[in-house]
DNA sequence: GGAATGGTCAACCAGACGGTTGAATAATGC
DNA sequence: GCATTATTCAACCGTCTGGTTGACCATTCC
């Protein structure tokens, strides 16, 4: 029969593969979210959103709390560890150099705008 | 129309996502490999092995040089660090703890094993 | 040259994925 | 109570994905 449980780490990466997901998580660094909110600047359904929202969740990478009629999003930056950890095997990347990731952040919100 | 060329750390969130395709990278680790060898632990034919090795050459993961009429493959560790940098901007993970990563082959290998 | 070996290509298939729309549920505001 | 707001659910659709098989190069070996 054999539909195999999919590995943690599968979920993690699929996740991360998807543009939209991944700019979620960078809006989620920023502060927590109601969904809505989160939709906000894509112009997609939200139902779409919502959707991309419940994977993160599935992969651990965020956790979502209903706090009356709203969701919250959180990020959950620990659920990232398992993957890092994963690809650490592969060589040791220098420690965490932050000014990289500003970069890459400022180079993917330019493909962002350029819509 | 819009077909965006995907981005660069899509395809290597992609690529990772696959178990069959992070085992040929932990065996790629050991040393480099002519595609054959790198089928002979799975159950699945060639051909399917073959077009992992590519999507992992496409996302820049491991290299594939053709000599005489074997196409050896080598891991490109560097591949990796695009992903790396993106996801180090989540939180600094512990610097890269082995023994951590070791844990995770054995936790895989068992699954392996266990088909 | 001809057979065997190493690998890719092409066509195909089932199922997952990313999106849509419209209806449904649930809490809030008046 | 009723309309509004916030979010999810369900069905559907086209495309991508991971696998198969069989034909097709190349290269090596005798």
């Amino acid at each position: 029969m054999h539909t195999p449980v999919p590995d943690r780490l599968d979920l993690i990466f699929a996740a991360l593969s998807d543009p939209t997901r991944r700019r979620v998580l960078t809006m989620l660094l920023e502060d927590d979210m109601a969904v809505s909110d989160v939709a906000e600047p894509f112009q997609m359904s939200l139902a779409a959103i919502s959707k991309h929202l419940s994977v993160l969740a599935a992969a651990g990478l965020i956790r979502q709390e209903r706090r009356g009629r709203i969701t919250w999003c959180k990020l959950d930056p620990d659920g990232m560890r398992a993957a890092s950890v994963w690809m650490g095997g592969f060589g040791q990347f220098d420690p965490v150099d932050l000014d990289d990731f500003e970069r890459f952040l400022v180079a993917e919100m330019q493909d962002w705008t350029r819509e």
